[in-house]
DNA sequence: CTAATTAGTGTAAAAAGTACACTAGCCCTG
DNA sequence: CAGGGCTAGTGTACTTTTTACACTAATTAG
């Protein structure tokens, strides 16, 4: 080693985003720290990286200690660094991203968190550290996510209604899309099981209900194709159906 | 502060990709290390975050520390934390890309780097340390951004045909394009001026240059257009131009 | 002048994207 | 039990984009 080996005190942290969808609102899970710095405040759930341990591990670790949410898959989204971004010294922060249903977790605080909770995005405070600009980037990676991907699927309950899946599309790009052209495409992918069961206790006509099918996905996947959405190009109208904007788009686009 | 505060001896480093495509070839811009660990290992031009610097700054000054390339945008891809990845201890890395004309620089090795030198991405060694790993993800960003972005122009020369155009797509992509749809589609585009010269001294009928129009890129960002390579469906026939397969692709797609 | 070499060009058919409006089925109420 | 309220569900014609594909043009070298 030489002199200066450019060892100093510091630290890394993990920071996650977890996306949910519930209620018509993309929701993204929140602790409340019980620990200085920023007690009292709401902050992505996240922690310090420990010694000899890899990023990875780490944020799934740090994720079950503070919301009791495990195995799930996150995927590292940006790392942030900017100096004072902690108040105690050098920390910078991987941040990670994940998708899930709300329903199949229990949301649990403990460790530093004195409570943990879901918030929609659409209206949040601000949060502790840099964890607005964090999540605001994952966000946006959200954006692009779903647009080139099927991705929805990993919010939703596991029997849904197309107009669930359309409303949560249209959630988390927040446009309008519309309903024929959504549905012909989301069909067309042949990713969904049609469960041959409806909606119940519904006061309007009850909707067929669906399931992701898990192996298509993979076979998507695998075969390169991706699909995307567009937001319609025609001018505003005002009459009629023409709120309704939007497209679902799959292309074959191999790499 | 608690009493484990998670601070503890550990160091970041920045590593750099740098994508040039010269003689066909995309390449990537190496040094030679001088230094221990894996001193007289190609290595990704990268060294140690100060304490009082900002990941971007540190990766902007590193680069032209070791290689006396200044001015490039350099964006960040991933970070990587794996706890055995530097034999000195933990050091997480933040791997930063950018794409050059190498004929706008001069490569000039310093610091730690005993050489700096253009690599052919397609015929490299094992680098130093994760190197190899870290330049691969980057290649595999550069390939989603080139189907994506009109990304091309940044590693060419101001001047270029479009068959050269043709060629590093060829390459970033390692899949042949059609050459008339190929055309078509940047053409329509427009975002090269027609400079109404053409090659001299080949021995060949030479080519129209084209140079690429910088405001009607940013025009083209800020609508939020992007294009996408399409490689073709086709099965292989064997004769004629079928050899030369896929598409250039324009989609309007606001986001 | 001829051969060699790369530049440059258009079209027709297929696929995908887009706009758009009405009927169906359930519950609730009076 | 009829009618109103509500959301589900469906098809078509038009436009745009993608795709496949083969020959002529311009230059240099010999």
């Amino acid at each position: 080693m030489t002199d200066f080996d450019g060892f100093f005190k510091s630290a890394f942290t993990v920071d996650n985003v977890i996306f949910g969808f519930d209620e018509g609102d993309l929701k993204a899970l929140l602790i409340k720290r019980g620990e200085d710095p920023h007690q009292g405040m709401w902050a992505l759930p996240g922690y310090f990286v420990d010694p000899q341990e890899d990023l990875d591990s780490a944020a799934v670790r740090v994720l079950e200690q503070l919301t009791g949410i495990k195995d799930v898959f996150l995927e590292q989204v940006h790392t942030f660094g900017a100096v004072d971004r902690h108040p105690f010294g050098r920390v910078i922060t991987v941040a990670y991203c994940s998708l899930i249903k709300i329903s199949d977790y229990t949301v649990q605080a403990s460790s530093i968190a004195q409570k943990a909770k879901w918030h929609s995005v659409s209206r949040l405070k601000k949060l502790a550290f840099d964890h607005s600009e964090i999540l605001e980037s994952c966000l946006n990676r959200l954006k692009r996510l779903v647009r080139t991907r099927p991705v929805g699927f990993e919010l939703l309950p596991p029997k849904f209604t197309l107009t669930e899946l359309q409303h949560l599309y249209e959630a988390i790009l927040e446009t309008p899309l519309d309903k024929r052209n959504f549905r012909k495409k989301i069909l067309s992918m042949n990713l969904l099981i049609d469960l041959d069961e409806t909606q119940e206790g519904v006061a309007h006509r009850p909707a067929r209900l669906y399931e992701f099918d898990q192996s298509k996905y993979e076979e998507f996947l695998a075969d390169g194709f991706s699909f995307e959405l567009k937001e319609s190009k025609r001018k505003e109208k005002g009459n009629g159906e023409a709120l309704s904007k939007g497209q679902l788009v799959k292309n074959t686009d191999k790499l």
